[in-house]
DNA sequence: TGACACGTTGACACCGGTGTCAATATGCTT
DNA sequence: AAGCATATTGACACCGGTGTCAACGTGTCA
């Protein structure tokens, strides 16, 4: 809407529009006097320019799309509040787009989406950052996207953490406390996440020396719900473990709450742990002991990925190799302790 | 990223890119064998149009902009959804914009966000949608916005709910299970929402023929952490209220941690209601009572709202005067019962 | 048969910027 | 003074579409 083009301003200062652009981006070669008189009637016009027409004359893009269909809202909360904050650093608009996992036109309205809006940068947040139908149309496609804790560096750039890490810290911390039936709410099957952190689970059960209770392995969707369902199926067993570990804090929520429901203290009957440390998580009570993952330290990473691979710079963070891969913290409040008076 | 423009199809068909722009926009006067060439390669092709071109042709719009800085992460979420939804819905792009209500340069750095982006359609969510000086320099530059929860009429568009209705039946809910000790917490005294609460908890007492209990009136800030300092408060009055009522869920949830944290039990030592119902509300143990606010379908009826005047186009919904004042609803469910066993 | 309306089409300018290249002015060398 | 490198500037095309208007062919009516 603002009305006052670089027309308005070439013709006021008696320049060529060419000369104002110069100006507007700081190029070399403009004399002193001619630089003060455009800066002048910038001044005086309050000229901005047109994002549109840039982008259309530079072929750059202006946007990029945090695509999600993440079934805790907590995490993606946090995660879009780091892409963002990279995002207005850059000087780049951030689409959102909810899309449905299961649908089944999924990849070509994905498709669609890029197409009207001209995004060609994407984000990808699992279970999304694990679909080959989507990397492989993206890849055919010629799309820039940096996947969100999906560390499979054949597919492409990630940035996530180390799941496996997360849940062998928290496994051994429950064993210090003395545990030994521990309940472990797995995450969605679909996404590889769950699986590595099954492999924690394990690794620390391996090192411990002491044999994994296989029967309190159950399935869980990364949903509140399934949290709930699943502590449903642990609770009833006997002997009743005396600590869950959920993959992750939605999950925990859930356990808590359907220990909650059953007349169950926390910790005093049980023990629960999950992993993230959303907002949720000191909003409940017992406030959650969990391992923290810096989520919108990822998300911010991965925007900055994106977008200086859309601008052609190099990536200048950090050169480890694990640059990508963000250590987590175990965090240690009150929903977890020794076993005892049950 | 589509490498194939208007001028190709034009070039491929035999045609002018006029004829290619009208068949692309359906327009009247092609010639069926015209219009069916160009489309056939169209197919062939995947041409796609590109929206930033058509953008700068049309001097319109492609994007709206969500600037919020709301106290309760999971009221931004739901309206998010909404506004999403009519966004895809209609080709438009979401931008979000995240500000701090309190920071000096709000203005100036929204003014530079508008200017950046050239978003020419904001939603403003609470606070911001009271801020004076905000709307103040929208109106000047003439930006179109449309105001979440803030039906003071005079400075433009808004879509909302009745606070005091909902306020009001809460309390009568209270009330009629012979609760008298009710307090109160209040939101941020800045946003206009809190007063239309207080007011409704008012008529509820008038009504009732009962004195209203000015000392069981706290501050709150719409925040969790003050819904939990607010509790800290009453529940050290004495005679302790039976039951608390906050302005919004996400302070209901800090009361309900607070009461827990002393070892009380809701709802047999207390009763704790909340107003919004929040995806929160329906994870902590026990369950909110509440208010339910039709939070997606006000976010929805305000990207509605704002597309359809961006288009230039006529509102076309419910014509009702009370069309964007959207009907709240008693949610019962585990946070409230009649005072007793204390 | 001529006048006129109407359907169909393309040439061209335009939206608001940037890239290329040539034209001009200036200072320096020889 | 001629020859050359360099700094400064503008004309023009271009990015990918749309709007305006004129040109053309055809059918209808007087």
């Amino acid at each position: 809407m603002s009305a006052v083009t670089i027309n308005d301003v070439a013709r006021e200062a008696g320049v060529s529009k060419k000369t104002v652009s110069r100006v507007i981006n700081n190029e070399a070669n403009v004399s002193v006097e001619t630089r003060d008189k455009v800066m002048a009637v910038i001044q005086a016009t309050g000229f901005k320019r047109n994002p549109l027409g840039m982008a259309l004359a530079k072929n750059r893009s202006l946007f990029i799309a945090l695509l999600a269909d993440n079934p805790s809202p907590g995490y993606l909360q946090k995660l879009q509040k780091g892409v963002l904050q990279y995002c207005s650093e850059s000087n780049m608009g951030l689409f959102l787009y909810d899309c449905s996992y299961r649908s089944p036109g999924l990849v070509a309205e994905i498709e669609g989406f890029i197409d009207n809006t001209l995004a060609d940068g994407l984000i990808l947040v699992p279970p999304l950052s694990d679909k080959k139908e989507l990397l492989d149309m993206l890849n055919r496609r010629k799309v820039a996207y940096v996947r969100i804790g999906a560390p499979d560096a054949a597919l492409g750039d990630s940035v996530g953490f180390d799941n496996q890490q997360a849940a062998y810290e928290l496994t051994r911390y429950l064993l210090r406390l003395k545990h030994k039936d521990i309940g472990f709410v797995l995450g969605h099957p679909d996404q590889g996440s769950s699986q590595r952190c099954e492999a924690g689970f394990r690794q620390a059960y391996a090192e411990a020396g002491l044999e994994f209770p296989e029967k309190l392995l159950v399935q869980g969707y990364y949903t509140f719900q399934s949290g709930v369902d699943a502590a449903a199926v642990l609770l009833n067993k006997k002997p009743r473990p005396t600590a869950i570990l959920a993959s992750n804090d939605e999950m925990a929520v859930g356990v808590l709450y359907s220990a909650h429901s059953r007349g169950l203290k926390v910790p005093d009957d049980i023990s629960v742990v999950g992993i993230d440390d959303i907002a949720l998580s000191t909003k409940v009570w017992p406030n959650l002991t969990t391992m923290r993952q810096p989520i919108t330290a990822i998300g911010y990473r991965a925007a900055y990925k994106l977008i200086r691979k859309l601008q052609g710079l190099p990536d200048e963070g950090p050169t480890s190799p694990d640059a990508d891969l963000l250590t987590c913290e175990l965090i240690v409040r009150d929903s977890a302790r020794e076993p005892g008076r049950n």
